[in-house]
DNA sequence: AAGAGCACATCAAACGTTTCATGAAAAAAT
DNA sequence: ATTTTTTCATGAAACGTTTGATGTGCTCTT
């Protein structure tokens, strides 16, 4: 009756039972040098009371706390889980935990979740946003992926400029002669943006012409079949190839392209873009640029966790790679 | 220079600011009845110092830390990121945060981070694991997805029994004749085990004749390939529908069958497990049972968060459905 | 064999909150 | 006007650790 059963076993409890001071017992905790025969003793009482270190004491003394908050905008999207995962096997590989946030692209559940991390002592914060608004704090390393935030906070970003000329390129080099380039989304107001500009720039080296269709977030889909059907004449498409800023935007693409009677990549070669992949890790779904998201997250790890934020670089940029996903010819 | 600049700001400076009691500034931050000149002034000195409630000494004293562990095998399958995604939603909503882990599969993992999450004293663990030797303590209330622990730890599941059934039903009302199931993986030692059961079940009371082809965890999948070789004669497959375990499956069983030169559906009609649907939330990637994940979710943060865990059920079952995604004519 | 030095266990303070007992001041009752 | 009640800010203790100062008992030196 001299403890209330439902409470959890203290550092005070196991010194009692193991009859050594608190200290020793921290220092055992610790894995710091203690006598051996005290070693045991409170080694016994900690298996005996099944004792866990307390985290909340812990953090409090002003330590690490060994979490790294992670914001993404949605876990749906095979990107962004995708992204999840990568970064939550390089924490756990360093003995860190993901406190891990959805966001819903929702702006002020954005802001209020960095608010909540720096509540909660995160010793770093790993944020995927396109939210041109958030306000980061600088009392906590923030690393940003994919979005250019200013000097203060460094980027992780895959190279989206060299992804959308590789894009043109591999298209080209397939015999396309006319191509397009699908974009929907304030999604990307930031690093993603290059793509286009990287594609433009790929069609105008090679002189192959190209068109643009660029809609704003929110726009229904049927806005795309729309502009595919403005450009349909006599059974015939304006061009040859496509390149469409993701994935899914590739795969719908591809769906109304097929029921309009083109064939994929017969009458009409499409490239997306991020590598998305059946099952996460089955065939790629079509034919795409490949962002390296293992090396974007341990990138993205490696520096939140580096102590001397003044080596950190402005903006890191990771190669990008092509995957024919039988959308294209090769 | 009375403090370092680097340290955040603390009650004790807010206090010290607004020329209050330190009390005080605990009342109104935390929404208690306060006179309202002293509000005002403590409001003001939050903002002026920028000031952050430590959620760790907030922690210590025992309080809830509005954190749930939630432990899912892998981030990558889509059904599984699904989970996630959905438990964050229903977290969101009612002010708790999201500490994951996809544990790989790995028991080790699973093990370490269920003592982790203990350590972090959150309020509750939600934990989908098929490890049978995970040990879970009973210090901390724990909701198991898919996996019967045995009386003390509920289990929320959906109807693989009844989803089994289903997918016989669904196969013989297209006209199948002779049924196949598909299982592979350890995986399913537990709730998902039932899926055989309720096929079984389901083709006897229709009098149809069934094969089952059920492999280790870790075995290849040519031992797939090989299965379906021996039922292939004369350009014909013993079966024409075949029920697969899980989606993932049934994607590759789809494909060995059209490189056999089998047409889906029209020779054979495959049915998947889960209701996965490409990109998260787009078309269904073959004919599936679809498990109610927002239900899954809903019902484990409804019951992780119950205070009196005796109302707790040990076992919740949830419906199912079928839905056709193309790989059979209905 | 005695003092210096060393190893190491103990103790107490501190971390930043919450909460409860205290007491002062204001309001109500007589 | 005085007592009683109410209201509400205050200050201190407590939460479970870590850590650096303190002190004890031992070993090594000469």
């Amino acid at each position: 009756m001299s403890r209330q059963q439902s409470s959890a076993p203290t550092m005070k409890d196991v010194a009692r039972e193991a009859g050594v001071a608190l200290g020793t017992v921290s220092k055992v905790i610790n894995g710091l040098p203690v006598g051996e025969s005290y070693r045991l003793r409170v080694e016994e009482a900690v298996k005996a009371l099944n004792y866990r270190v307390n985290n909340y004491a812990r953090g409090l003394k002003g330590g690490q706390t060994f979490i790294i908050a992670v914001m993404i905008p949605n876990l749906l999207n095979p990107y962004f889980s995708r992204v999840a995962h990568c970064i939550n096997l390089e924490l756990a590989a360093r003995g860190y935990k993901m406190l891990l946030c959805s966001t819903e692209f929702d702006p002020i559940q954005e802001q209020n979740y960095v608010i909540s991390a720096e509540q909660q002592k995160v010793d770093g914060i790993i944020c995927l946003s396109y939210n041109p608004e958030l306000e980061v704090s600088e009392d906590v390393p923030l690393i940003s992926i994919d979005r250019y935030f200013g000097a203060k906070i460094p980027c992780v970003a895959s190279d989206n400029y060299g992804g959308g000329r590789l894009a043109a390129e591999k298209l080209v080099e397939n015999g396309c002669k006319n191509l397009a380039f699908l974009r929907i989304g304030s999604v990307l107001t930031n690093e993603p943006n290059k793509r286009r500009d990287g594609f433009i720039n790929g069609c105008e080296a090679l002189g192959v012409p190209y068109s643009l269709k660029i809609v704003d977030d929110g726009t229904p889909y049927s806005e795309f079949e729309a502009f595919l059907r403005e450009h349909f004449h006599g059974g015939k498409l304006d061009f040859d190839g496509i390149f469409c800023v993701t994935d899914s935007l590739a795969h719908q693409i591809i769906d109304s392209l097929r029921t309009m009677g083109l064939r994929v990549p017969e009458d009409v070669q499409v490239v997306g873009f991020d590598g998305i992949r059946s099952f996460g890790d089955l065939e790629y779904t079509c034919s795409t640029i490949v962002q390296p998201v293992e090396e974007i997250a341990a990138q993205c790890v490696e520096m939140v966790l580096e102590k001397d934020r003044s080596r950190l670089p402005a903006l890191v940029c990771l190669p990008v790679s092509y995957a024919c996903g039988g959308t294209t010819k090769g």
